[in-house]
RNA sequence: GGUGGGGUACCGAAGUGGCCAAACGGGGUAGACUGUAAAUCUACUGGCUCUGCCUUCCUAGGUUCGAAUCCUAGCCCCACCA
């Protein structure tokens, strides 16, 4: 794959086509000079939470094939920039978050990028860099008059993210409204710095990108270029790497190994072929086999279990893997029986989990003991829980609600593994 | 600042004196069928010590045997005008 040789491999832009990494392109061109030579590509992360999203997986898997293709990438977290907030697709004015909490943020997404990409590479090394080393000391006036004054009303009035806003009730401030500009500086500095030619970004940030662009050519006199990467949906539309609401993080403090891994195991066959195109690094023939294991066995489930190894193993590592595929084979095996406390506890260490005193477990009824441990809101839930046939003890039904919970339902005299329907575990311990 | 409209459960939205713990839709949970998928169908969806009781319809008071519904004050939102 390295430059100057004439194998007839895919380029870097042809492989992410393939992928369903590629959304659109600020000027065709690119193809053409990223299979020709190596150029340096960026990509910006906002640090409004302190771990990365299932979302911005996408966007780091562009990068990776970047970096697989020998070109140089370079993760920027937006420290400074997050202190603004990105207008782009958000329909009303964010809070500012605080200068700690960005500085807090910035770190976690320092911890998880540095998971994903190759820092010593031989040829084309990663970087890592916050673009509040460069917008901390700059001041007002100097970057309205080195930056400001290249801007136009009328471009910045058309974006889209400008538009949207204007139109709606919420309106926009000055703050947010000047955010590309910030953007477009931090491309600047990146190809100034390191001869940076390429942004790319999700299809929400078309405006930030083209805003560099833009400076760059007024200020620099050269083209540099840009690429999104499509919003990932699933089948029915919703927007990808949410579950029950809430958003699947890349750190396992936020989501565990076993959550993570459930995340993925979870997906519609309707979805499952394009996801390991767009999440995995396997190769296409393996995909394509996948493919039509998953139409003549569907049961075995074959694509949706690689899909959920490969991620968490490129996310989690190893042993995050091995954790999360133990807790899953215990959680819905059909029994129990022969587990040790001891077993369970390491395999549930991922999963949900109560502490509870014996008082408030041994002869009580299993409807206060799934409504105490939380696995229901409230007792009258769990009671409907019960009577819906949805409530397992130790993975077997509740069939009655009178049901207590007796001594000897305990595993090792201080375990119990509550279940309401198929997939929602709930690990009670007794103190 | 003026005028008009409005705040109902997780969301949207009906209800304008008792039949209201509050229609309907969405969402959610569970069940059936299955494959931890999708689709479909069914049930449930304020709490509790559960044939009953308690707390809800922006907030605080009031009228009434009885209020989500009427009155008073306040807060908030929206539309148009300035």
């Amino acid at each position: 794959m390295a430059f100057g040789d004439d194998s007839p491999v895919d380029s870097v832009i042809q492989i992410l086509r393939k992928r369903g990494l590629l959304d659109a392109v600020t000027n065709p061109a690119i193809e053409e000079i990223a299979a020709k030579q190596q150029i340096t590509v960026y990509a910006g992360f906002d640090p409004s939470c302190d771990s990365l999203q299932a979302g911005n997986y996408v966007t780091i898997m562009a990068l990776r094939h970047f970096q697989r293709c020998g070109h140089k990438v370079i993760a920027l977290v937006g420290g400074a920039t997050g202190l603004i907030g990105d207008p782009s697709g958000k329909t009303s004015e964010r809070k500012f978050l605080s200068e700690e909490q960005v500085a807090r943020n910035s770190e976690g997404i320092r911890e998880n990028l540095s998971r994903f990409l190759d820092f010593n590479h031989p040829t084309a090394p990663a970087r890592l860099v916050d673009n509040s080393s460069w917008m901390k000391d700059y001041s007002l006036i100097r970057f309205l008059r080195d930056v400001g004054k290249h801007f136009r009303m009328g471009s910045l009035l058309s974006k889209e993210s400008v538009k949207l806003r204007l139109e709606s009730e919420a309106g926009m401030s000055f703050a947010e409204f000047a955010y590309p500009l910030l953007q477009a500086y931090d491309f600047l500095r990146l190809y100034d710095d390191a001869g940076c030619t390429l942004q790319i970004g999700g299809s929400d940030q078309w405006g930030n990108i083209t805003a560099g662009i833009e400076l760059i050519r007024r200020l620099r006199n050269t083209e540099v270029y840009g690429l999104t990467i499509p919003l990932v949906c699933d089948s029915a539309g919703r927007k990808f790497g949410k579950t029950e609401g809430n958003a699947v993080y890349l750190d396992q403090n936020r989501t565990s190994c076993y959550e993570f891994y459930q995340f993925f195991y979870r997906t519609a066959d309707a979805d499952v072929i394009r996801y390991l195109r767009i999440f995995t690094l396997l190769p296409e023939e393996e995909i394509t086999a996948l493919e039509s294991a998953t139409r003549t066995r569907p049961e075995d489930r074959e694509a949706a279990r690689r899909l959920a190894e490969e991620t968490t193993r490129d996310v989690h590592g190893d042993e995050g893997l091995r954790v999360a595929v133990r807790t899953s084979s215990v959680l819905f095996g059909e029994t129990m029986t022969g587990l040790k406390s001891d077993d369970l506890l390491k395999v549930f260490a991922d999963a949900p989990a109560a502490e509870l005193p014996a008082s408030k477990v041994v002869n009580r009824s299993v409807v206060e003991v799934a409504a105490d441990a939380g696995l229901c809101g409230s007792r009258s839930e769990a009671r409907r829980l019960v009577q819906a046939g949805g409530l397992y003890l130790n993975n077997r039904k509740v069939e009655n609600i009178e049901t207590r919970v007796a001594e000897s339902d305990l595993i090792d005299g201080r375990l119990l593994v509550l279940r309401s329907g198929r997939k929602n575990h709930r690990l009670v311990m007794v103190r």
